[in-house]
DNA sequence: ATTTTATCTCTACAGTTGTAGAATATAGTT
DNA sequence: AACTATATTCTACAACTGTAGAGATAAAAT
């Protein structure tokens, strides 16, 4: 029951979460495109990353024209969920204090925490 | 502006937090004693782990007895804190709404989620 | 002082991650 | 069909991670 989701590491995550961004299926230049800014790379290391996260299952792969197109098998809603639950389980200990003195000291302000309550409110429905 | 704190392997995390747990400073023996039954691991495995930290400047170190002892240089709260404010800004792209439903996804039961509130709302006090 | 015993340091090694050049393949163009 | 632009695979390598044995040390016991 632990660890339905691999957790990936950063480079491969910045690389899903454009990846996440975009409409699938998605190139490889679209990707490189959303990445151009936040996370500037070399092709062959972004194609090196596409295989590795579809050797772990996170995307498949299929022709389309002259390169291939990616779609993601887990969706962001997914991801965060585990890791958001790896986080508490894991950092916080499963302790539910523990886990909200984590966020008022992770530097969110009075206003975001108010606002975080609210959704958090409106989500419970 | 980033990463004052760098994130932990997780062998290493599993280390700190037995330190955490106890009142420092910790002999290995010790931080054995309070791993033995969540993450058993070999002697020399432990020391490599523990020189790791104190390179990477977790821990300082001073001679005790036959052996040595070891003190948390980064608290739980700070270690927290900052990877609290890390799942925020790299896994939710610093989005309010995306970390809410993260954690409602998390697998938080509602009553956790009312509790969560109710400790958010008294935090900000 | 010698032996025993608990502890630490060094060395090692396989798997993962970050990064990318070289070589290869393929589609579009002339 | 030959050429050119584009995309992919292979190979590579250093740093980091998980793990631990062999050997060195030092404290405690005799």
């Amino acid at each position: 029951m632990d660890e339905r989701i691999k957790r990936l590491p950063d480079s491969e995550l910045e690389v899903m979460q454009a990846v996440w961004a975009c409409e699938p299926p998605v190139t490889r230049s679209a990707i490189e495109k959303q990445l151009e800014d936040s996370y500037p790379i070399a092709q062959t290391t972004l194609l090196t990353l596409l295989s590795r996260l579809t050797e772990k299952g996170f995307l498949s792969v299929d022709k389309a024209g002259r390169g291939k197109s990616y779609t993601p098998l887990i969706s962001r809603q997914e991801y965060l969920a585990e890791q958001g639950n790896r986080f508490f389980r894991k950092l916080c200990g499963g302790n539910l204090s523990t886990f909200a003195a984590a966020l008022c000291d992770s530097g969110l302000s009075r206003e975001d925490l108010a606002e975080l309550r609210a959704l958090l409110e409106r989500g419970e429905l």
